[in-house]
DNA sequence: TGAATTTCTATGGTCTAACAATTGACATAT
DNA sequence: ATATGTCAATTGTTAGACCATAGAAATTCA
C-alpha cells in the first residue's frame, strides 16, 4: 500500500455532483449545486496519529485492555493499521502524555496500559494554571473550596493507619516550625497530601495534591512563611487532627474552613505588603 | 553528525574507577569500590523527544514564547537540536497533548504557542477519573466541595452579563423540564458552566465544567432524571439565581450546599435502587 | 479597477528503510 | 551456584523521499 492518503474517500461513492440517478427526464443542469454550499461546515481532517490515539484510548477505557496488559508492538500496530511507524509512535506518545500507557524499550518491552497518576494530573492542572496565568487568589479560593470537604471526609473515612501517618507528619512539622523553614514548607505539603489520602476520595486527593504543590511553589517565591504564619498553621493542623481523631466530621470541616479563612487573610495582607514594597521600590527608582 | 547516541557521555571524563590521581604511593587496589554501590540509584535515560518537549515547555512557560507566537519549524528544530525529524515531531505531539501548542499544516503553518483550554483539562480529569474508576460518589463529593464556593464567588463577582446569561439558561431549563429530558440535562450542564464562569475563577471554572460533564454522562447511563429530580433542580436553580442577583454570597453558598445535599441523597437512593434492581435481575437469571 | 483564478512554495503529514540501543531470557563458563 | 556472555525481539533514532495543505502572490478576466 503505497503512500496512504489522508481522508481516504469512500471508494465507489458516486460523486455528489454527478449526473444524479440514471433515468430522470427533467434532470437539473450538471452545474455544481450552489444551494448545497451553506450546509457544509468547514471539515476538519484529523491526523492519522490522532485517530489511532483516540481508538486505542477508547479500547483502553472500555476495558479491552486492562491496566497492566500489553498493547500490540509498534510493528504489529503498523501492520494492522496500515499506518507508518512514525504515526504509530506519535500516537503512543500522545497516550503516554495522557498517562494511559507506559512504554519500555528492549525485548519483552513495549507499551503496557497504565492508570493516570495523581502526579500526572497535577502536572496538567499546573500547566493549565501557569498557561492561563491563574492568580494566587484563585488557587487559594480553590483550596478553600476543597479542603473543608477533604477534612470532613477524612474524619469520616480515615483508617487507623491514616491517623498514624497524620500524627507522624504533624510531629515533624512542629519540630521543623521552629527553625527549619524549608523543611517546614515541604512537610506541610505532605500533611495536606496525607489528609487528602485519608479522605479516600481519589479525585479530591488529586486536586488538593496539585494545588498544594502549586502553593508550595508560590510560597517559596513569595517568602510567605513568617513565624506568625507558621504558628497559625501548626495550630490549625492540631485542631483539625483532633477532630479527625475523634471522627467528628462537621468539626473537622468547620475548623478547616475557619483556618483557611485566616490563612487567606494573612496571605492577602502579605501580597498587599509585597506590592506596596515593590511600588516603593518603583518610586525610588523613578526618583533616581 | 551521524547517529546521535542517547546519554552522550562527558567526552574526556576520566573513568570513575580509573587509577585515581597520578602520583599517590599507597593507592588502594584497582578493584571497583564496592562501597560506592549503595549511593547510585537506578539511572533513567530519558528519550530525546521527552527532553526536547520539556525544554520547549520551559521556554513556553517562562515566557520566551508568548501565546500566539510561532515556534521554529520542524526542520529548524531538527537542525538546531541535531535530532531527527521523528523525534522532533514526537516532542510536538507531547506538547500538543499538553495543550501548549497548536500545529497547522501548509505554508505559513507550523506550531504556535497556545493556552491549555478548559476542555483539554476536562479531558485529562476525565481520563484520570475513568482510568482510576473513580466512583460516582466521589464525583458528587467533589461537586459538593466546589459548587458552594462557586456560587459564593458568582454572587460576589458576577457581572450584569453573567446574570443575563444565567437567567436565559434558567428559562430554557424550566421550559425543557416539562418534557424534553435530554435537552433538560444538556442545558443543566450549561447552567453549571455559566455559574462557574460567573465566579471568575478560572481554576474552579475548569474543575466544575469537567465534573458537570462527567455527571452528565453518568446521568445518561443511570437514567437519573425523574420528574421529582427535575423539579428539585429547577427549584434549586431559581433560589441560587435569586441570591446571585441580590449578590448575597453567603446565601448563594448555603443554598448550593443544601440543594446539593438533597441531590446527593436522591442520587444515593437511585443508585441503591438500581443495584437492587440489578440484584433482582441477577437472581432471576440464576433461577433460569 | 476589481474580483476571480492560477501558480508558487514553504510548511506539516506520511511512509520506507535502515541501524543503534536496550533488555530480559537463556546458555555457558568458572 | 554464581558470574558472565550470547541472543533476539522490541523500542529509539535518524535519513530521505514524497505527498498534502494552505496562504501569498501573480495572473487572468470582466
Amino acid at each position: 500500500m503505497p503512500t496512504a492518503r489522508r481522508a481516504t474517500p469512500a471508494p465507489a461513492a458516486h460523486s455528489a455532483r454527478g449526473k444524479a440517478r440514471p433515468a430522470r427526464p427533467a434532470a437539473p443542469p450538471i452545474l455544481p449545486a450552489p444551494a448545497m454550499l451553506g450546509m457544509l461546515g468547514s471539515i476538519n481532517v484529523p491526523k492519522s496519529c490522532d485517530v489511532l490515539a483516540e481508538r486505542l484510548q477508547q479500547q483502553i477505557l472500555s476495558g479491552d485492555y486492562a491496566p497492566g496488559a500489553a498493547l500490540p508492538t509498534e510493528r504489529d500496530l503498523v501492520s494492522t493499521t496500515g499506518l507508518g511507524r512514525g504515526s504509530v509512535r506519535e500516537a503512543l506518545r500522545i497516550l503516554e502524555a495522557q498517562g494511559l500507557v507506559r512504554t519500555r524499550a528492549g525485548r519483552y518491552g513495549g507499551s503496557v496500559v497504565a492508570r493516570p497518576t495523581d502526579a500526572l494530573l497535577a502536572t496538567h492542572i499546573s500547566l493549565f494554571a501557569k498557561g492561563n496565568s491563574v492568580s494566587l487568589r484563585a488557587l487559594v479560593e480553590a483550596r478553600q473550596a476543597l479542603e473543608p470537604m477533604v477534612a470532613y471526609l477524612a474524619a469520616r473515612n480515615r483508617t487507623a493507619e491514616d491517623l498514624a501517618t497524620l500524627k507522624a507528619i504533624s510531629k515533624r512539622i512542629d519540630q521543623a516550625a521552629v527553625d527549619a523553614v524549608p523543611l517546614f514548607l515541604q512537610e506541610n505539603v505532605h500533611w495536606h497530601s496525607a489528609l487528602a489520602a485519608a479522605s479516600h476520595n481519589d479525585l479530591l486527593r488529586a486536586f488538593t495534591a496539585s494545588i498544594s504543590a502549586q502553593m508550595f511553589e508560590a510560597s517559596r517565591l513569595e517568602k510567605f512563611a513568617s513565624p506568625d504564619v507558621r504558628g497559625l498553621v501548626t495550630h490549625a493542623h492540631r485542631r483539625i487532627l483532633q477532630a479527625i481523631e475523634a471522627q467528628d466530621a462537621d468539626a473537622a470541616r468547620s475548623r478547616a474552613e475557619r483556618d483557611l479563612q485566616a490563612y487567606a487573610v494573612l496571605l492577602e495582607a502579605a501580597v498587599r505588603d509585597t506590592m506596596k514594597t515593590s511600588a516603593k521600590l518603583a518610586v525610588r527608582k523613578r526618583k533616581a
